[in-house]
RNA sequence: GGGGGUUUAGCUCAGCUGGGAGAGCAUCUGCCUUACAAGCAGGAGGUCACAGGUUCGAGCCCUGUAGUCCCCACCA
C-alpha cells in the first residue's frame, strides 16, 4: 500500500528532515563520477560574518539555488561554493562597540588582544548566517565552505599584493582620501555615499598684505580656512589679473598666503575666487601640487581641530565652524551668508560626514587593470543580465580612479609591506618576519589592513585554491554565473572581473545575473533604521521555505526591484498546498507502482495525450526560460500548468475513469497522473525543493532523491497536436455550458439533459462523461442534423452547439438579449477579420501563416454567427 | 550636470524576436461537486502615462513630454 499524505502540507514536518537527508547523502557536493563533464559553478556572494539573513540574501540565494539545482539535475558537474566575508569595518565596529560597553579600548588591549577577540567573535557568530541560509534550502557544498581570512584566501591576498607591487600597480603615496572620523579609517571612493544637505555659502574677506584692499572668497566649509595656503583665481579672469602673485594675510591665523592663477577656478561661480586648502579638499590638493603649496592638516583623526590652533583646539569640526564664523564676523571678515544646498559625502558604514584628508596610503593603479576588464564585457566574454547594467559597469570602469586599499583597522589582511626603521628600506614580501635585506635588522610591518573588497575581488578563484594549481581550480574555474544585486556591481563585480583577468588570465564568470532590491509593501528600502525589515526566518516559520522561495522567484524579473508582502507568500503557500493535495489525490487513487519516468503512448486516451502534450511543451518552455535566466517567467508557467491544466482540468477529467477500478483505462489514467505529476515535481524542484522532494518520494519513483534525478527533457514524440485540439474543443464546450448555467442561475445540483450538435460527433460522444462530471449534465445526446432544439437554451462554441431543455427556468427576454449580444460580438469579430483580409497590404505582406489563420477565424466566426441567428429565430 | 529604470485591471506585477491584453490579491455571484474552503465554478473591471513617428499591423521599435525611482559626477 502506498503512503498517504496528511490533509494539509506542513513544511515544518518536512524541511529540516529533508535537508538533513540531502546533507547526509552528500548531494550538495560535486559527484566524483561527474569529473570531466561540463562544469557549472557558482560562488556565493559571501555574506558578512556580522550579518543576519535578510530578504536580500533570501532572494540572492534563492536564485542561485534554483540555477544550481537545475544544472545539477541536468547532469552538469556542479559546484555552489559558499563562504563568509570578514567585513573589516563592520566587524571591527561591532567589536569596538562591545568593548566600549566593557569600558575597554583598542589601545588598552593592543593589536594582538584585539585580534584574539575578533577571532573569538567570528568563531561564535561567524557561522550564524550560514545556518540561516540552510533554512532556505540552499544546496551549497558546505564541505568547501571558505572564509575571506582563512589561510588560503590570505595567501591569495598576499600573492596578489606582491604581484601588483612588483608590477608597479600598487603604490604608496600621500593623497587626498576619504576619511571617516567615526570609523577612524580611510575609505575608498566607492564607499562614500553622497546626500544633499541644506548648507550655507560663507563669503569671506581676505586682506591683501600691502593694505590695498581685500579679496572675497566663498566657502561652504569655513572651518577649513585654518589650513588655507593660497587663494586661487582663473588666469583669464580680468577682474583679478592684478592681484595674481600678491600676498594675503589669512584672517584669524595671520599666515601669509599667495594668490595663484589656476584653470580649476570657474570664473562665473561664486566670487570667482577660491580659497585653497590642500589638506582638506581633493581639488585643492591638486591645485596645491601644481603650485607647490604647503599641505596643512588642521584636524585630528576624529575631526577635531589640532593643537596648532589654540583658539579652536579640541573643538569638533562643526563646533569649530561656528566659533570661526563668529570670530570672522567679529573681525569684520564675514561679508555675508547665503543659503546653499550641496552634496555631502558620508561613510556608507556609519553615515558620518567624511573628511577629505591628505594622507599616506596604499593605492592600486587602476587604468592598466581596467582596460582588459572593459574589453571582456565589451566583447561578450562576460554578459550582464539584464544587459543594461553593462552601461553602469562601463561608466564606472572608464572613469575609474586609483583605488585606496589601505585601512586603519586591525581586523583584516595586514598589508605585507615591511619597513626597516634603521635604514629606511621598504620591502613588500609574502614572508612574515623577514629581515632587512640591506642591513639585516628586524623590520616593522605596515600597521594597516586591506580594504575588505580587496580579498572579495579574488573570491571566485582564491576559494578554489589559487594561487596553487589545484584540481578544483582546473575543474570549476572559470565559474559560470554570478548572482548579485545591482548595488554592488562597482564594489565587487567589477573588481572580480579585473582581478580574474589579471591573475588567472580568465574572466572569473561568464554571466552576471543582476537582481534588484526587495522592498517593503510601500516600496521603501528595508532598513534597520526604518525598522521595516521582514525577517525571512519568520516568513519560513509561518509559511515554509518553499513558499518564500517561490514568492521571491516569481513575479520578479532580472534587475528590477520587488515589493514583498505577506499576501504574496500566502499565495505561494496556497500553491504548495495545492500541489500537496494533487499528490494526495493521485496517491488515494493509486493501486500499483508505475514507472514515473516513462509512459506507453499507445494506450493513452485523448485527455491523457492532451495533458502529456501540454506537459511536454511546458518542459521546453521551462528549460528555455531557465537558460535565459527568466526564472520568474518559468515559475509562473509552472504555477499555471500545475493549477489550471493539471488540477482543475486533468484531474477532474480523469475522475470517472479512476472509479472504474482495475480497468485498463483506469490504469492508464493512473500512470498518466503519476507521469505528469512527478515530472512537474522535477520541474518545480529547483524552485520548491522541499515539497517536491516529499511528494516525489511518496509517488512511485526511480532513485533515492529528486535532487539527483534527471531533469525532464522535451520529447518530440510526446507532442499530440490533434488530441490537444480535440480536448480543447471539449473544454470550450464545457466552459460554455457552465457559463450558460451560471448566467441562468442554475445550481450545480440541478442536472440537465444536454444535446450536442456538432461535426465532431465521435469526439463529443466519447466526451459524454466529461459533461456529466464537469457540466452538470444528466445525460448527453449527440443530436442528428435534423435536430431542432427550439425552446432550448443554447451555448455556442466553434465546434459545437449545446442545448439545454430548461425552458421553464429561463427568462426568454433575457435569453434573447444575451444571444443578441453574443451575435453582435461575433459579427464585430467577423467585420474585423474581413477588414483585415480585405486589406491587400496585410494579405500581401503579412506572413502567410497569419493570413491563413485569419481566414480560419473568419470561417469559424461566420459559422458561429449562423448558429446564433438560428437560435434567436427559434426563440421567437 | 550625465546616465538608467519605471508608468499595463482597485492593489502588486508578468507580458519572450511587433501579429487579437494576462496572473495573483481584492471585489461580485453561485457552490461544502468524497484531493484541496489555503478550495471549485462563473462574472465585472484596462483609449497598456501623454503626443507624434515607423509599419499592413505598436503595450512592445523611434522621437519628444510628464510623473516617479535609482545610479554616477560634483562648482569652492
Amino acid at each position: 500500500m502506498l503512503k498517504q499524505l496528511e490533509k494539509k502540507y506542513d513544511p515544518k514536518a518536512v524541511e529540516d528532515r529533508l535537508y538533513a537527508f540531502w546533507s547526509e547523502k552528500g548531494y550538495f557536493a560535486p559527484k566524483d563520477e561527474n569529473k570531466g563533464k561540463e562544469s557549472y559553478t557558482i560562488v556565493i556572494p559571501p555574506p558578512n560574518i556580522t550579518g543576519q539573513l535578510h530578504m536580500g540574501h533570501a532572494l540572492d540565494n534563492t536564485l542561485q539555488d534554483i540555477l544550481i539545482r537545475y544544472k545539477r539535475m541536468c547532469g552538469f558537474d556542479t559546484l555552489w561554493l559558499p563562504g563568509t566575508d570578514h567585513a573589516s569595518i563592520a566587524t571591527e565596529a561591532k567589536i569596538v562597540e562591545a568593548m566600549r560597553k566593557e569600558g575597554v579600548t583598542k589601545d588598552d588591549i593592543g593589536r594582538d588582544g584585539f585580534l584574539e577577540r575578533a577571532w573569538a567573535w567570528n568563531d561564535k557568530y561567524g557561522n550564524r548566517i550560514i545556518e540561516q541560509l540552510k533554512k532556505m534550502g540552499t544546496s551549497c557544498d558546505w564541505s568547501r565552505q571558505r572564509f575571506t581570512m582563512d589561510e588560503g584566501c590570505s595567501k591569495a591576498v598576499k600573492e596578489v599584493f606582491v604581484h601588483l607591487y612588483n608590477k608597479g600597480l600598487i603604490y604608496r603615496g600621500k593623497r587626498i582620501i576619504n576619511w571617516c572620523p567615526h570609523c577612524l579609517t580611510s575609505i575608498s571612493d566607492a564607499e562614500v555615499e553622497y546626500e544633499e544637505q541644506a548648507g550655507h555659502f560663507w563669503h569671506l574677506r581676505y586682506p591683501l598684505k600691502d593694505g590695498s584692499g581685500y579679496v572675497e572668497v566663498a566657502t561652504t566649509r569655513p572651518e577649513t580656512m585654518l589650513g588655507d595656503t593660497a587663494v586661487a583665481v582663473n588666469p583669464n579672469d580680468e577682474r583679478y589679473k592684478d592681484i595674481v602673485g600678491k600676498t594675503l594675510i589669512l584672517p584669524l591665523v595671520g599666515r601669509e598666503i599667495p594668490v595663484v592663477a589656476d584653470e580649476y577656478v570657474e570664473m562665473d561661480f561664486g566670487t570667482g575666487v577660491v580659497k585653497i586648502t590642500p589638506a582638506h579638499d581633493p581639488n585643492d590638493f591638486e591645485v596645491g601640487k601644481r603650485h607647490d603649496l604647503e599641505v596643512i592638516n588642521v584636524m585630528t583623526d576624529d575631526a577635531k581641530i589640532t593643537e596648532d590652533y589654540p583658539a579652536y583646539a579640541g573643538m569638533d569640526r562643526f563646533e569649530a565652524r561656528k566659533a570661526i564664523v563668529k570670530d570672522l564676523e567679529e573681525g569684520g571678515f564675514l561679508v555675508r551668508i547665503e543659503n546653499h544646498a550641496h552634496n555631502v559625502g558620508t561613510c556608507y558604514r556609519c553615515g558620518t560626514t567624511i573628511e577629505p584628508r591628505a594622507s599616506l596610503q596604499w593605492f592600486v593603479s587602476m587604468e592598466e587593470l581596467a582596460a582588459p576588464a572593459i574589453k571582456a564585457v565589451r566583447e561578450g566574454d562576460i554578459k550582464f543580465v539584464p544587459e543594461r547594467f553593462e552601461k553602469n559597469y562601463f561608466h564606472w570602469m572608464e572613469n575609474i580612479r586609483d583605488w585606496c586599499i589601505s585601512r586603519q583597522l586591525w581586523w583584516g589582511h595586514r598589508i605585507p609591506a615591511f619597513y626597516c626603521d634603521d635604514c629606511g628600506e621598504l620591502v613588500v614580501t609574502k614572508e612574515d618576519g623577514a629581515a632587512c635585506p640591506k642591513c639585516g635588522k628586524a623590520m616593522r610591518q605596515d600597521p594597516d589592513t586591506l580594504d575588505t573588497w580587496f580579498s572579495s575581488a579574488l573570491w571566485p578563484f582564491s576559494t578554489l585554491g589559487w594561487p596553487e594549481d589545484t584540481e578544483d581550480l582546473r575543474r570549476f574555474y572559470p565559474t559560470s554565473t554570478l548572482v548579485t544585486g545591482y548595488d554592488i556591481i562597482t564594489f565587487w563585480v567589477s573588481r572580480m572581473i579585473f582581478s580574474g583577468l589579471e591573475y588567472t588570465g580568465k574572466a572569473p564568470f561568464n554571466t552576471v545575473l543582476i537582481h534588484g532590491l526587495v522592498r517593503d509593501e510601500l516600496g521603501r528600502k528595508m532598513s534597520k533604521s526604518l525598522g521595516n525589515g521582514i525577517d525571512p526566518l519568520e516568513i519560513i516559520d509561518k509559511y515554509g521555505a518553499d513558499a518564500l522561495r517561490f514568492t521571491l522567484a516569481s513575479g520578479n524579473s532580472p534587475g528590477n526591484d520587488m515589493r514583498f508582502t505577506d499576501k504574496k507568500v500566502e499565495a505561494s503557500r496556497n500553491f504548495a498546498n495545492k500541489l500537496w493535495n494533487a499528490a494526495r489525490f493521485v496517491l488515494m487513487n493509486l493501486s500499483e507502482e508505475f514507472d514515473a519516468d516513462s509512459i506507453d503512448v499507445s494506450a493513452l486516451a485523448t485527455e491523457d495525450k492532451w495533458i502529456i502534450s501540454k506537459y511536454n511543451a511546458l518542459v521546453k518552455d521551462v528549460c528555455d526560460n531557465l537558460e535565459k535566466f527568466e526564472l520568474g517567467v518559468a515559475a509562473s508557467k509552472l504555477y499555471d500548468f500545475a493549477w489550471d491544466y493539471f488540477c482543475d482540468w486533468y484531474i477532474e477529467l480523469v475522475k470517472p475513469r479512476l472509479n472504474d477500478k482495475g480497468s485498463d483505462t483506469c490504469r492508464t489514467a493512473q500512470h498518466t497522473l503519476v507521469y505528469v505529476l512527478s515530472g512537474v515535481m522535477k520541474l518545480l524542484h529547483p524552485f520548491m525543493p522541499f515539497i517536491t522532494e516529499e511528494i516525489w518520494q511518496t509517488l512511485p519513483h526511480n532513485g533515492e532523491s529528486i535532487m539527483v534525478s534527471d531533469f525532464p527533457s522535451y520529447k518530440i514524440e510526446l507532442t499530440f497536436a490533434e488530441d490537444e485540439e480535440a480536448m480543447n474543443a471539449v473544454i470550450e464546450a464545457i466552459k460554455a455550458l457552465r457559463n450558460r448555467r451560471a448566467e441562468l442561475g442554475v445550481v450545480p445540483s440541478r442536472k440537465a439533459h444536454v444535446y450536442i450538435k456538432t461535426d465532431k460527433k465521435e469526439l463529443f460522444a466519447a466526451a459524454g462523461m466529461f459533461f456529466e462530471k464537469l457540466a452538470s449534465a444528466s445525460a448527453v445526446e449527440i443530436a442528428g442534423d435534423d435536430f431542432d432544439g427550439a425552446d432550448m437554451v443554447q451555448a455556442v462554441t466553434f465546434d459545437a452547439v449545446l442545448y439545454l431543455p430548461m425552458d421553464e427556468l429561463v427568462d426568454r427576454d433575457a435569453e434573447r438579449e444575451r444571444l443578441s449580444k453574443e451575435l453582435a460580438a461575433t459579427e464585430s469579430e467577423i467585420a474585423r477579420a474581413e477588414g483585415k483580409l480585405a486589406n491587400s497590404s496585410f494579405v500581401d505582406r503579412a506572413p502567410a501563416k497569419l493570413v491563413e489563420a485569419e481566414k480560419e477565424k473568419l470561417a469559424k466566426f461566420t459559422e458561429k454567427a449562423a448558429q446564433l441567428r438560428q437560435a434567436l429565430a427559434k426563440l421567437i
